[in-house]
DNA sequence: GAATTTTTCTTGCAATATGCAAGTGATAAA
DNA sequence: TTTATCACTTGCATATTGCAAGAAAAATTC
């Protein structure tokens, strides 16, 4: 960017990421695929927040049209849906933990330990790829049994 | 944050921000009133977005108890009345610029220009530091006219 | 193999939030 | 003195949400 020269383009981006992730609930979803290592509705379903079946139904859907979830049927049981995080849904891990770094800030009742903020300010880069090698080794986890059963 | 063990705090730093910015509208004033210098309602309420006022006297109201915006009341023109980004507010800037990063990536309509994302990888500091300054100059400017009239 | 359970949703409905248009009150300008 | 501006409020139709119940398709248990 410039150093002297204010940039017009009109927000839009801003626009863009409120349309997917100006959302309380597709905000609290993608919390728990990226970092809690969710994947399937009814692991969604147990939150804290006690979200809403229908509210959950709607926010996966919308969540799977906009590339950032996909869902798959576990071809050994056929019941079982699971949801896993796409690149662009990975790509959203810096700007989560950096707002998460801001809510331990200014959050008084934070539940967050101190190192987490630390550990972040210390090396940005190696942070995000610890959560990026959880969500591979998660997501790794769930393939091998859809194909060597069980 | 230690590289071998995941973190068991349960995700309530994201349940803060999502209560504060979590929400379409919060997010696009917090944008105007970081990005765009805006600082008033009748400037908020001409955004492209087309808020309507009941929404954005009550997403101002929410934000100013967030402790996200500062109101004050122009001493020599009690009709006008600036909303000012608190230093809570202008702290989520590394944030919002994290994931306007993320949108330009993602967004095939972007009006972003690549030099926007390539500037803040090039040097993530001076972006903010950038946007911190025009904030700066923006208040300092409307504080004047309160101070000394015209 | 029949009955129960699990899992992922869907439906109906009351409560809440939103969007739109019009209105209000307090300045400020003409 | 009249008109305009600015920051909201209010009323009302519509849309979204939350809650509870249900339903279809497996999978498990007996």
């Amino acid at each position: 960017m410039t150093k002297d020269k204010k940039p017009d383009w009109d927000g839009c981006p801003t626009r863009y990421a409120a349309g997917i992730v100006g959302d309380k609930w597709c905000f609290l979803i993608l919390r728990d695929v990226l970092l809690h290592g969710k994947r399937t509705y009814s692991e969604f379903l147990k939150g804290p927040e006690g979200i809403s079946t229908n509210i959950l139904a709607n926010r996966l859907a919308r969540l799977e049209a906009a590339d950032m979830l996909d869902r798959q049927i576990d071809p050994r049981k056929a019941s079982r849906v699971c949801y896993f995080p796409t690149r662009k849904a990975r790509d959203v891990l810096p700007a989560l933990i950096s707002i998460m770094v801001w809510s331990t800030k200014y959050d008084p009742a934070t539940e967050a330990p101190a190192s987490f903020a630390a550990g972040y300010q210390a090396d940005p880069i190696a942070a995000i790829d610890w959560y990026e090698a959880e969500i591979d080794r998660i997501d790794a986890e769930i393939l091998a049994r859809f194909d060597h059963g069980q």
